[in-house]
DNA sequence: CGATAATAATCGGGTTAAAGGAA
DNA sequence: CTTCCTTTAACCCGATTATTATC
């Protein structure tokens, strides 16, 4: 349940070219601030006044070290960096000792028993201290996220059940609490933000998470028989005189072919990030032809950028919502998630916004599946693959672009041109042979080996081969350069659709799911092969 | 040429931030 | 509305696998 207790590296930072004495806490925030200055943080103002801050007051009014911002920290930086070198040197048998140890001392931290059955725990360790960072422009930025301790933590467990032992001497969990209707193990306030918490919980492989999982797809599939009618009563109040009618059917419909998340309200100490509800006016651009142009920061301040031919109803909407209106005004202006919900609760019991982004990006895979055409496991891989895309791209999944992407492609651009040369080496030599001259000679000047057309032909035809895969591959490889493709596996696919798919097409499963997901998806494996979403 | 070592690229799963939504 | 809880998300980093270099 806890970090390692600090260890003091008995490193000291310099002030005025001398060694300064800290104590256990100041050398732990020092050694933070160290470790974190050749990284993003550095360049960004917001870490420095929220550093120095939340440091001054950890020190309190009666601190020595006056000036702290003049301190030179390269004694502790470079320590860290020797000891990450250390860790590096050390041979695979002795990480994996370390490894070991380390798992048998945690192993009574991670089960919990559940009515009986002994489940894994999720995340059982608490968060270390640390310097937040936060996705994209966040206010908060370089904030000290101050270590936890027990006195900070709240455990539920069964009346009677022993209390886990607190694992720091002299020190006491905040609360007992026997709660079971919920299902977190144990919380802290959210360093961070205080108002926010912190939770242990099950791990997806527990049957309580199976469960809700299970669940969430159920309503999800039940959405099928709804989606007709909620299609067809959008699209009637795209020209809805009643205004609020109005924007409830344009986001409505934007959550639904879109898969656009609901955009709850944010606080001005978040990441100024939207969702459908909370879009602003300078989000959405007319274009010419009836299309709009999305651009604006998702979560995580991913960007989500679209041109979509929409209605010719839902363009002049649109237009008419943005119409007196300046930059940075609601587009929605008579809408929150609050209503919207409401209203998709009058077409089905318990549906809310998310529910449309489970539904649309399983019904299509399931439809991407039906063109499966590979005729062995590696190609219907593939397909299965390409069918997963559709559904990443719906949903904005995105991934950073690997810092050697560029180079790959161009070592690819070099095997490529040399293959393409070969190509036409085998052209040249098969002219010939067919005109019964004799071979020529390659670039040492030693003769080619004698070949009849037809072997020839032959290679000609496994060069062209050749490159047609590879320009797939690299094809391939470049469309999904920016594309995740596990999020939507873990979260919006329901697994039985590739179970079945698995099933009727003679693939592994192991080649589709990994071994967790294999154990979170324990109750869909034996989905029947004729399963469909 | 094949075997092995070195390096590159990908994979897998843990971590924790940031959403949605019920009460 | 806020508080509390649960789901969803990208990223990090070590392990594994694939590729290339070297013997």
């Amino acid at each position: 349940m806890f970090p390692p207790a600090y260890q003091p590296h008995g490193v000291k930072m310099l002030y005025n070219g001398e060694p300064v004495d800290l104590t256990p806490a100041q050398e732990e925030v020092a050694t933070m601030y160290a470790v974190m200055k050749d990284t993003d943080y550095a360049t960004q103002a917001k870490f420095n006044s929220n550093f120095w801050q939340d440091w001054k007051k950890i020190l309190g009014s009666n601190h020595v070290i006056k000036k702290l911002e003049l301190c030179d920290f390269t004694p502790i930086y470079d320590w860290y960096q020797s000891e990450k070198e250390k860790k590096k040197q050390l041979s695979s048998a002795e990480k994996k000792q370390l490894r070991d140890e380390k798992a048998k001392a945690e192993e009574k931290y991670t089960w919990a028993l559940v009515d009986g059955v002994k489940e894994k725990v999720g995340n059982f360790r608490v968060e270390p201290p640390g310097l937040f960072r936060g996705r994209g422009q966040h206010p908060k930025m370089g904030k000290l996220k101050r270590r936890i301790f027990p006195e900070n933590i709240v455990i539920n467990i069964g009346k009677g059940a022993p209390v886990p032992e607190c694992p720091m001497p002299g020190h006491n969990w905040k609360e007992i609490r026997h709660d079971n209707t919920v299902t977190w193990l144990a919380f802290w306030n959210d360093p961070i933000n205080e108002k926010e918490f912190k939770y242990v919980f099950l791990h997806p492989s527990s049957s309580l998470k199976a469960q809700s999982d299970m669940k969430k797809y159920e309503k999800a599939r039940q959405l099928k028989d709804y989606i007709d009618k909620i299609r067809k009563t959008y699209t009637k109040d795209f020209g809805s005189t009643d205004p609020t009618k109005r924007q409830i059917a344009v986001a409505t419909y934007l959550i639904d072919r879109l898969a656009l998340r609901a955009g709850n309200e944010k606080d001005d100490d978040e990441a100024d990030t939207v969702g459908c509800c909370s879009l602003k006016v300078e989000h959405v651009k007319l274009l010419d032809s009836k299309k709009i142009e999305f651009d604006f920061l998702g979560k995580d301040s991913i960007r989500y950028l679209n041109e979509v031919a929409v209605e010719e109803k839902v363009f002049k909407a649109i237009g008419d919502f943005q119409k007196g209106k300046k930059s940075g005004d609601d587009l929605f202006d008579r809408l929150d998630t609050n209503k919207l919900n409401a209203h998709l609760k009058e077409f089905m019991p318990e549906l809310t916004a998310k529910v449309f982004r489970t539904y649309n990006a399983s019904i299509t895979l399931d439809n991407q599946l039906e063109h499966t055409d590979g005729s062995i496991v590696p190609e219907k891989i593939g397909d299965y693959q390409r069918a997963n895309k559709e559904v990443a791209v719906l949903c904005n999944h995105q991934r950073t672009v690997s810092k050697s992407h560029g180079a790959q492609m161009e070592k690819l651009e070099g095997k490529m041109a040399e293959l393409k040369a070969l190509r036409e080496e085998i052209v040249i030599d098969l002219e010939r042979a067919r005109k019964g001259k004799p071979p020529r000679k390659d670039e040492d000047g030693k003769t080619k080996r004698n070949q009849s057309p037809e072997q020839l032909e032959k290679k000609l035809e496994q060069t062209d081969n050749k490159i047609q895969k590879m320009e797939l591959d690299m094809k391939v490889k470049d469309d999904l350069k920016t594309v995740a493709l596990g999020t939507s596996k873990i979260n919006y696919l329901d697994p039985r659709i590739t179970v079945a798919w698995c099933k009727r097409n003679d693939v592994p499963i192991e080649k589709i799911f990994t071994k967790s997901l294999l154990q979170k998806f324990t109750w869909a494996l034996e989905a029947e092969p004729t399963f469909r979403f």
